[in-house]
DNA sequence: AGGATCTGACAACAGTTGTAGTCAACCGAG
DNA sequence: CTCGGTTGACTACAACTGTTGTCAGATCCT
């Protein structure tokens, strides 16, 4: 009986629950350690939980792994579907969607490097080709007018890219720049790269 | 004795070449299988030397990873000042520059890749900071005439993640374009940066 | 030929990894 | 109270890591 109560709480919740802890642990080590730090073993010491709930909720290490990029890559999403819907002009759009990310990725650094940084460097998601940027870029592209579809294409990766390292230097403190002038420039990057 | 002859060759000079054999290892690894295939002992079998001999000329392996990335970074600061010189106008020295730069990591990938990847998922080379992009960037960026320091510096981050993500794209296969068009696209995106 | 030097294969160390299994203790339904 | 689902601590395994050490054999100078 699955649905059997225990401490309070169903089998099921109690299961959730851990699979929660084991994402956000995951999250935790996978944004400041970086991928190599995030074992097995150290997920569960930091989840507070055992190896035998790891293999409860995830059938390897790789799953845990895309698990955490796929929960931060959809939070990300919604809040840039969130912050460009109702903005009616380019500009505004631009300029919201850009202010939603960096507030993202400031409150919680983690997000930002696990985002830009873990699918370049985890080989269980370079393997897997989980890229979420190139679909963040083809969303961007689609509001291009200018060019062909390979042109786009181009100009969004590129755009991407400018966003991510300058996004990347303001997290490690290497490009020191009030957050109002990092929102202005990212702005002005996104309006440019429809421009000439 | 150091100048005794063994095998026809002074042992400084096998010694050197053993080295180079090993940064040769070091550089189809870093360059294929990342940051964590590159073990003291993957490197080994690959140069086809023993342990010893790693020894004999790294103290680590972080070592060996430094010497590894600053050879590439060598090559690709001589390609840079090479194709730059004689070059009189700034288009040209840019269109020039961004040349040799694709002609160095199309004909072989895994120069770009310890060139653009490792320094972000490697902590040998992480933690010495080393990154050579910000440098040539800095090159890129005494060519700009507009904004005071720190726009000019944000202009170059944002320039270096443009390049970056388009090579990379453009080496994993998943921006398929010509060669000559990628050329014209990356030097578009140096001549733009200055742009506006 | 003798003796110094160099070479390469391998073992040993303690550590971590992913993954699986065991076993005593607990908890709530009947 | 008993029984079965649930928990957590623990162990086991083979494979790998960085690093150092050993030892038999090859190579050259005198």
């Amino acid at each position: 009986m699955p649905g059997r109560t225990w401490a309070g709480t169903t089998l099921d919740d109690r299961k959730a629950l851990r699979r929660e802890q084991l994402v956000a642990a995951g999250l935790e080590l996978l944004g400041t350690e970086g991928s190599a730090g995030t074992s097995v073993r150290a997920v569960c010491r930091q989840a507070k939980l055992t190896e035998r709930y790891f293999y409860e909720s995830f059938a390897d290490r790789e799953e845990l792994v895309a698990a955490v990029y796929e929960h931060v890559g959809e939070e990300a999403r919604q809040a840039l579907v969130d912050a460009v819907r109702d903005a009616p002009t380019p500009v505004s759009r631009a300029e919201h969607a850009v202010r939603a990310f960096v507030e993202l990725i400031v409150d919680d650094p983690r997000k930002g490097r696990v985002l830009l940084l873990a699918p370049l460097t985890d080989p269980a998601l370079t393997r897997r080709g989980l890229h979420l940027l190139p679909v963040f870029a083809a969303l961007v592209g689609e509001q291009l007018s200018h060019g062909d579809e390979t042109e786009r294409r181009m100009v969004a990766v590129g755009l991407v890219g400018a966003l991510s390292n300058v996004f990347i230097a303001y997290l490690d403190g290497s490009l020191k720049v009030s957050r109002e002038r990092l929102v202005a420039h990212c702005v002005k990057l996104v309006l440019g790269a429809d421009g000439h």
